[in-house]
RNA sequence: GGGUGGUUAGUUCAGCUGGCAGAGCGCCACGUUGACAUCGUGGAGGUCGUUGGUUCGAGUCCAAUACCACCCACCA
C-alpha cells in the first residue's frame, strides 16, 4: 500500500533512515564476483580526530557520485573508507592535552603515552565517521580501515624492509627539517616557503696575521658558531690571493679556512660565504666536498648550545639579535640591510624550521621515481584536470630523498633494531631479541616512527589486505578513481603512485580526478583562525545533504577553486523543493491501484513523443559527461531538464488529460509522467540520493531500492524527431503570444480568442493538433483559423510566427501608433538578420568552405526570417492605411 | 628565478572537439490558475582583460601583454 508524501520537503525526516536503510541492507557492500566488473575508489582517510569539513564534504561528494553511478551500472562498486592516525597533528594534540593537566609526554613514557593517544583517537575517532554518514556516503563500513591498525603496520614493516634489502632505504647524516616546536624531523614536502622580512647581516671576519678581513653576508649570524670555513668562487678576482689563506671567526676566535668553491656566486652579497654544514643543506654539500667536518651550535629547541660559548642557552632570534649587537660593539658588523627571501615553515604548526645535520631514515628517492614519471607519459596514469600532470612530473625530476623518520611516538615504529654491543643494524620483519652478528641479546628498538604519508602511501592495497593475497586485492585492485584535493599531490598522490609502482607492478588507480578549494563567498581560503570556515553540517541541518552535495557539485569544473554561496544552497534546495512537489503532483494524479501501461498499449501524443525524445537525448549526454568526470555539467543537465522541460512544460501540457475522463488518453499521460520521472530520479540519484529515493519508494512499480535500480539507457524506439519539433513549435508560439500579452498588461484572467492564419496546412494541423495547450498555457479562450485573405482591423494585436501569423482581438488596449512602432521594430529587426544572412551567404569563402550543414541552416534562416518579413510588412501596411484613412 | 590557473551579464560562475553568448542569485513588471510563493509568467542586462595572428568564421586555436591568485625553487 503506497503512501502519499508528506506535503512539505523536509529533508530531516528521511536522510538520516535512509542511511540506515541502506546500510543495513548491505546495499554498501559489494562481493567478489568474477561474472562483474569491479570499480573501486580508495577513500582519502581524513585526520582520526578531525572534524568533517567543506574539503571533505566536496571530496566524498564527488566519490560517492561516482560510485552510486558505477553501482548502478552494474559494477561491483567498492568505496572503502578509513582514517589516517596523523601522528605529528593527533601527537600535538595529546602533547597539548597533557600539559594542561600539568604532564609531559616524557614524565608519561611511551607506553602510558600511547595509551592516552589510542584513547584520544576513541574519543574524537568516531566523530567525522558520524558526519560523514550524514553527507551519504555510501562507502563499505565493513572495510573500514585505520592507518594505525595491526594489519596496517604489517604492510608498512613489510614495505619498509623491501624497499630496504632493495637499497633504496637508507639512513644516514643529512641536513634535514627540523620544526623546534614538534620536536622532529620534517620531510621537504611539510615545510611551507614563505617570503619574509629579515636583514642581511654584513660581518668583516678578520684574517689571521694579517691586518686585513674579508666580508661576508648572511641572514642567520648566529649560526656563526657553526661556521667551518669561508669560500669565495675561485674565479673570483677580488678574492684570488685569500684563497688558502685563515680566517679568524669573530666572537669565538676559532680560526677557519678560507676554501675555494664553484657554488659561491660571485655578484651575490659580497661574493663570500660563511659556510655552516650543519646549519645549510648548501654549505652541508661545500663541507662535504672539502672535507670541513660537522659542527652542530642549536640544541632540538633551536637554542645555542655549548659550541656557542657564553651565547648558550638563548632562543635562535635572541641570539641573532645579541650576536649583532656584540659584533657591532667589537666593530666586525659593516652593514646591516632590509632582506626579503622565502624562510620555511613547519606546514603544520609554521614554526621556522631550522635546517640542521642528524641521522635519520631516508627513501632515496630517485630510481622509485622514474617509472612513476614512464606511467604518466604512457597514459597509464591520468589526471583530471590534465595540467595537474605536468605538476606531478616537475615535482618528480626534480626529486629529492624523503625523510621518513620522525621523533614521535605516534606512529608506525621503525622496524630497525640496534644491537648496543655491536652496533649492528638489524632490519626485520619480526621482532628481534638477538643479534645475528654478536649473538648478544642486548638488542634496542629504533624509538622513532615512519611519517604517516609513509603509512598512507600504501592505502590502495594494504587496506585490501597487502601484503598477504586476498581476494579483496586481487579483486578490487589496481583501483579505478582517487580524488582528492591538488594540495596533496606531493604528499600522497606521488608517494602511492611510486610504491605501487615498485612492489605491486602496476599503478594504483588509473584516474587521479583533482578537486580544487572551497572557498569562502569574498574568495578566502576557510579557516580555523579566520573564523570564516563554513560547517558542512549545519548546512545538512538547514538544507539537507542533498542540497548541500549539489551545490558542491554545480557551478565549478574540475580542479579549479569555487566559492560557497548560502544561497546556492538555498537555490538547490528550492530545486529538491521542486521535484519533491513534481512527484507529489504525479501521486495525487494516479488512482490507488494505478498500473501503467506497455508500450504497445499506450497511445502517445505529441507531448509525450516530445518529452520521451527529449529524455532519451540526454541520457547519452548525461553519460558521456559523467565518464569525463564533468559532474557539473551531468548535474546541470538533469536540473534543466526537470525544471524546464518536465514541470513547466510537459505537467502543463498534460494537466487537461489528467482531469479528462478519457481512460487511455489518460492512462497514456500517466503512464509517460510517471516513467520520466523514474528516470529523473534515477540520473539524479547519484547527486541527490537521499530525496531521489524517498520519492522512489513511494513510487507504484518500484521493485527494488532506486541505490540499486539500473542505470537509464537510451531508448530508441521512444525518439521521435517530428513531434519533437512540432511541440518545440508550439512552445515558440505560445511563449510569443505571452510575451504580447505580458507587454500589453493584458491579466492572466482575460482570456483572449487567438485567430491563427496559417501558412499551409501541415502548420494548420500541428495548431489544431494541439489546441488545447494554447487554452491552458497562453490564456486563449477559443481557437480559430483563418485564411490568408482576411484582413485584421486596428482592434487586432498581430504576432509573426515562422509560417504563421497569429491574431487577437484586444480592442481596449490597443494603441495603434504603439502597434505600429511595435512592429516596425521588428522589421528593423528581421532585416538586420536578413543582411547578416545575405552578408554570409555572399561570401565566397564560407559558401566554399563551411560545412554544408551549417550552410543549409544559414539558407533556411534567410527562408524564414525573409517569409516573416513580408508578414510584418503586409501587417504594417494594412495598419498605416487604416490610419491615413482616418485622417 | 621557473611554472600553473583565472580575467565572460550587477554578482558568482558554466561554456566539451571554433558555426548568431548561457545558468543560479540579484534587479524590474505582472500574477495566489486545483504540485510547488522553497512558486509561475514576461523582461532588462555582455565591444567574452588588451593587442596582434590563423580561419570563410574566434569567448573557444596561436603569439604577445596587463592585472589577480596559486604552486615550485638550496643565491647566503
Amino acid at each position: 500500500m503506497r503512501e502519499n508524501l508528506p506535503k512539505n520537503y523536509n529533508p530531516k525526516e528521511f536522510e538520516e533512515k535512509l542511511y540506515e536503510y541502506w546500510n543495513e541492507n548491505g546495499y554498501f557492500t559489494p562481493k567478489v564476483d568474477n561474472s562483474k566488473k569491479p570499480y573501486t575508489i580508495m577513500m582519502p582517510p581524513p585526520n582520526v580526530t578531525g572534524t568533517l569539513h567543506m574539503g571533505h564534504a566536496l571530496n566524498n561528494t564527488i566519490q560517492d557520485i561516482l560510485i552510486r553511478y558505477k553501482r548502478m551500472q552494474g559494477f561491483e562498486a567498492l568505496w572503502l573508507p578509513g582514517t589516517d592516525h596523523a601522528s605529528i597533528s593527533t601527537e600535538a594534540k595529546v602533547v597539548e592535552k597533557l600539559k594542561s593537566e600539568g604532564k609531559s609526554k616524557e614524565e608519561l613514557g611511551r607506553e602510558k603515552f600511547l595509551e592516552e593517544s589510542w584513547e584520544w583517537t576513541k574519543v574524537y575517532g568516531g566523530r567525522i565517521k558520524n558526519q560523514l554518514k550524514k553527507l551519504g556516503v555510501s562507502c563499505d563500513w565493513s572495510r573500514e580501515r585505520f592507518t594505525l591498525d595491526e594489519h596496517m603496520n604489517k604492510a608498512v614493516t613489510e614495505m619498509f624492509v623491501r624497499l630496504y634489502e632493495k637499497g633504496l632505504i637508507y639512513r644516514g647524516d643529512r641536513i634535514i627539517n627540523w620544526c623546534p616546536n614538534c620536536h622532529t624531523a620534517i620531510s621537504d614536502a611539510e615545510v611551507e616557503h614563505e617570503d619574509t622580512h629579515r636583514y642581511m647581516y654584513y660581518i668583516r671576519y678578520p684574517l689571521k696575521d694579517e691586518n686585513d678581513g674579508i666580508i661576508i653576508a648572511t641572514t642567520r649570524p648566529e649560526t656563526m658558531f657553526g661556521d667551518l670555513a669561508i669560500a669565495v668562487n675561485p674565479n673570483d678576482e677580488r678574492y684570488k690571493e685569500y684563497i688558502g689563506k685563515t680566517a679568524i671567526l669573530p666572537l669565538s676566535n676559532r680560526e677557519i679556512p678560507i676554501i675555494a668553491d664553484e657554488y659561491v656566486e660571485m655578484d651575490f652579497g659580497t661574493g663570500a660565504l660563511k659556510i655552516t654544514p650543519s646549519h645549510d643543506p648548501n654549505d652541508f654539500e661545500v663541507g662535504e666536498r672539502h672535507n670541513l667536518g660537522h659542527l652542530i651550535v642549536l640544541d632540538e629547541d633551536a637554542r645555542i648550545n655549548e659550541n656557542g660559548g657564553i651565547y648558550k642557552g638563548l632562543d635562535r632570534f635572541d641570539a641573532r639579535k645579541k650576536v649583532a649587537e656584540d659584533l657591532k660593539e667589537q666593530g666586525y658588523l659593516i652593514d646591516i640591510k632590509e632582506y626579503e627571501n622565502a624562510v620555511g615553515h613547519c606546514e603544520r604548526c609554521k614554526t621556522v624550521i631550522e635546517p640542521i645535520i642528524s641521522k635519520q631514515w631516508f627513501v632515496k628517492m630517485e630510481p622509485l621515481a622514474k617509472p612513476a614519471i614512464d606511467a604518466y607519459n604512457n597514459g597509464e596514469l591520468k589526471f583530471i584536470p590534465d595540467r595537474f600532470g605536468k605538476v606531478y612530473l616537475h615535482w618528480l625530476e626534480n626529486i629529492r630523498d624523503w625523510c621518513i623518520s620522525r621523533q614521535l611516538w605516534w606512529g608506525h615504529r621503525l622496524p630497525v633494531y640496534y644491537c648496543e654491543s655491536c652496533g649492528e643494524v638489524i632490519v626485520s620483519r619480526d621482532e628481534v631479541e638477538k643479534c645475528n652478528v654478536c649473538g648478544s641479546y642486548n638488542i634496542k628498538q629504533d624509538t622513532d616512527t615512519l611519517d604517516t604519508w609513509f603509512s598512507s602511501g600504501l592505502w590502495p592495497f594494504s587496506t585490501l589486505g597487502w601484503p598477504d593475497k586476498t581476494p579483496d586485492l586481487e579483486y578490487f585492485f589496481p583501483t579505478d578513481t582517487l580524488v582528492t584535493g591538488y594540495d596533496i599531490i606531493f604528499f600522497w598522490v606521488i608517494r602511492m603512485v611510486v610504491t605501487s609502482l615498485s612492489e605491486m607492478g602496476e599503478v594504483p588507480f588509473k584516474d587521479v580526478f583533482l578537486t580544487g578549494l572551497v572557498r569562502d563567498s569574498q574568495g578566502r581560503k576557510m579557516s580555523k583562525s579566520l573564523g570564516n570556515g563554513i560547517d558542512p553540517l549545519e548546512i545538512i541541518d538547514e538544507y539537507g545533504a542533498d542540497a548541500l552535495r549539489f551545490t558542491l557539485v554545480t557551478g565549478n569544473s574540475p580542479g579549479n577553486d569555487m566559492r560557497f554561496y548560502i544561497e546556492r544552497v538555498e537555490a538547490n534546495r528550492n530545486f529538491a523543493n521542486k521535484l519533491w512537489n513534481a512527484s507529489r503532483f504525479l501521486l495525487m494524479n494516479l488512482e490507488e491501484n494505478f498500473s501503467s501501461l506497455s508500450d504497445e498499449e499506450m497511445e502517445l501524443v505529441d507531448e509525450d513523443k516530445w518529452i520521451l525524445t527529449k529524455l532519451n537525448e540526454i541520457i547519452p549526454q548525461i553519460n558521456d559527461n559523467l565518464d569525463k568526470y564533468e559532474l557539473g555539467l551531468a548535474a546541470e543537465k538533469i536540473y534543466n531538464f526537470l525544471w524546464e522541460d518536465y514541470c513547466d512544460w510537459y505537467i502543463e501540457m498534460v494537466k487537461t488529460r489528467l482531469y479528462g475522463e478519457d481512460g487511455l488518453n489518460k492512462k497514456t499521460a500517466q503512464t509517460v509522467l510517471l516513467r520520466v520521472l523514474k528516470e529523473i530520479l534515477k540520473l539524479l540519484h547519484p547527486f541527490m540520493p537521499f530525496i531521489t529515493e524517498e520519492i522512489w519508494q513511494h513510487l507504484p512499480e518500484t521493485e527494488k531500492p532506486l541505490i540499486i535500480e539500473n542505470w537509464p539507457i537510451k531508448n530508441d524506439n521512444m525518439v521521435f524527431e517530428r513531434e519533437k519539433e512540432e511541440i518545440d513549435y508550439i512552445k515558440t508560439a505560445i511563449k510569443a503570444i505571452r510575451n504580447i500579452r505580458s507587454e500589453m498588461n493584458v491579466p492572466m484572467s482575460k482570456k483572449s480568442k487567438l485567430i491563427f492564419v496559417p501558412d499551409n496546412e501541415e502548420i494548420k494541423e500541428t495548431i489544431l493538433k494541439n489546441s488545447r495547450k494554447f487554452i491552458t498555457l497562453a490564456s486563449a479562450e477559443d481557437l480559430e483559423i483563418e485564411n490568408k485573405n482576411i484582413k485584421f482591423g486596428t482592434d487586432y494585436v498581430s504576432i509573426v510566427l515562422e509560417k504563421c501569423e497569429v491574431y487577437m482581438p484586444l480592442k481596449d488596449l490597443i494603441d495603434i501608433t504603439k502597434e505600429i512602432e511595435r512592429l516596425d521594430k521588428e522589421r528593423l529587426r528581421l532585416e538586420d538578420e536578413i543582411n547578416r544572412v545575405d552578408k554570409k551567404l555572399a561570401n565566397e569563402g564560407f559558401v566554399s568552405k563551411a560545412p554544408k550543414n551549417i550552410i543549409d541552416e544559414e539558407k533556411q534562416k534567410k527562408i524564414k526570417y525573409t517569409q516573416m518579413l513580408e508578414s510584418v510588412k503586409d501587417r504594417l501596411k494594412i495598419l498605416q492605411n487604416i490610419v491615413e484613412e482616418d485622417k
